[in-house]
DNA sequence: TGTTGCTATGTAACCGATTACATGGTTATA
DNA sequence: TATAACCATGTAATCGGTTACATAGCAACA
């Protein structure tokens, strides 16, 4: 259908090699000659197949990027600056929503190896999952790997401390004047995990702050059910939309935020200064995230040596009307 | 480093010929063979470059997704759907993020064209953009492509009637005792006007019920100083999130929603049914509309021939407590 | 028995690029 | 003048598969 790099040489009167040159301006080539090409190139509309130099190059020019879902928004915040970045350099975005199981994943990670894929990016503190999997040595070894908010050995991690998020967060609530929190969450992330090992602390260091930690069922009632069984002046929610779910059920049970309940979340998402009141959250650094992402693949590109880095980004709160 | 299938058909004792016919099981093969192959593939954990194939069957079996930003939660529930449903089938999905311009939209139609894609989809009424550009016959000649919200001759399109949507939601105001509206948008999408032609339809067949159109910049101040401006007793928002902040702007003004001013919004996103109070919305049928994206391309994948259809898929009106 | 047809498999061309190596021409150097 | 060095370009192998065509073995049929 469309001309191959031999028409173009024909019509040219070169060969291909010379065609091949003038594109990837590799060697020297005659002015004349360059002009000539590229004229046919630009009256044929010529580009060359990607997938015919991917065979002999072993790039195709694609970076790989893993999320559990296109619907987090907070994943596809980073998403988005990876591909903000690498588009630019020319390279195209391969996107893969796999599920958690592990056979899923491990049948996914031998597909990735027969594409030429010149390196992955994994979003999510789910594919801490990757470090039990047989297949992920073979993986790591073959393709530049990069890790956002989760960390394998001989990888290159990019993580928010969430822990001391959580942390700054309780600490706020005391700042209030808040001495009973509740911590809710309904998954059991890593990154949920470290999250709740800060509000822990917290508690545990200061004497005269109780807590408790709540795990429930994403479902409305199951949650207005739980927030029901306990007292509490503060509740810490592992997420904005939790945090919002939270404020609805206070509100409905006659409770005034922040007088009588505090609530807090995490990502500092788009929704949190939309809601009545605005929400304070943890800031995790989505767009930095995205970006310390791409310039870590990016070296690991260039510079194949470096890897095993583990960077750490410090979270912001931001304080709104919920506390 | 990895095997290939000479090295497998050396290992089995057959040609490369036999272990591919062994692969893609299109003519007998002896059962003993077979297995002899098959147990050095599993061996080595074999499995052919996707990239080799490609070369030769012109198909990498992956489909193209493209959006204008990972972050707009509506399009991604709809690129949800079309992953689940071609990720089943063995295809990968490459994502693209375009900016609107016609010519950053040159650049990339040319750049799928090398890439022997074997499907796109749009995802927009954004895409609607397409129609003025030269270089998209050629693509609709050589690529299938489908297009979520938004038509062009020679394409497949899936629309939500949203001219009917906005007309839904005015009726209800109706019904809810309003006769002053106000349609407020930031965007002017193909999309966003279909709404607001919608709109004034109802506002020309119904002589007691006055309305007006506000367009505002995307900015919290600015939409404050716009909804001062006039009188109102219903606000129709172009999208969930605007109708959420200017139900924030609303409240913050002492207003009573729904008692005193009625707001409802598009799409039916997650956050409306958070909202305090929750927002009524009009459903655009995210879901529906990815499966029927996937269905259709992978039609036209298999009967080449087919193509030039519209369907149009009806909204709902989900009533909450915001009206 | 000779022809036909079928099955199982091998041989090698091909897909469309890149690139190591070869070649021929020109200029600089001894 | 012979040799080296360099430049511009062509030739052909190569990447790792698929597949049209060839072939060999065997059964069936007249």
């Amino acid at each position: 259908m469309s001309a191959t790099i031999r028409d173009i040489a024909r019509e040219a009167g070169v060969s291909t090699a010379t065609v091949s040159r003038v594109l990837n301006s590799s060697i020297h080539v005659n002015e004349e000659t360059k002009e000539k090409v590229l004229n046919v190139v630009k009256k044929h509309n010529y580009s060359p197949s990607t997938i015919a130099r991917g065979l002999k190059t072993k790039s195709i020019k694609t970076i790989a990027i893993v999320v559990k879902s296109f619907t987090m928004l907070h994943h596809m915040r980073i998403a988005d600056q990876i591909n903000n970045h690498f588009s630019k350099q020319g390279y195209d975005i391969m996107m893969f929503e796999t599920g958690v199981d592990e056979e899923g994943m491990s049948l996914f990670l031998r597909r990735m190896l027969d594409k030429s894929i010149d390196g992955i990016i994994f979003i999510g503190s789910t594919f801490q999952l990757l470090s039990s999997l047989p297949e992920t040595e073979i993986l790591l070894e073959s393709i530049p790997v990069v890790i956002a908010n989760g960390w394998l050995e001989n990888s290159y991690g990019i993580l928010v401390d969430e822990k001391k998020g959580a942390e700054m967060l309780a600490e706020h609530f005391y700042s209030r004047g808040k001495r009973n929190f509740v911590f809710l969450h309904t998954s059991s992330t890593e990154s949920c995990k470290n999250k709740i090992s800060g509000f822990k602390k917290y508690i545990a260091e200061n004497k005269n702050v109780k807590g408790c930690v709540l795990c429930v069922p994403n479902d409305l009632s199951a949650i207005e059910d739980a927030l029901s069984s306990v007292e509490y002046d503060a509740v810490m929610a592992e997420e904005d939309v939790l945090a919002l779910i939270a404020m609805k059920c206070l509100t409905n049970r006659g409770l005034r935020i922040p007088k009588d309940v505090a609530v807090g979340g995490f990502n500092n998402s788009a929704l949190s200064h939309l809601s009545i009141p605005s929400l304070t959250s943890v800031d995790n650094k989505a767009i930095e995230q995205g970006k310390e992402c791409a310039i870590a693949l990016e070296n690991i590109l260039s510079e194949p040596k470096e890897k095993k880095i583990l960077k750490i980004i410090p979270p912001e709160l931001i304080i709104r009307e919920s506390t």
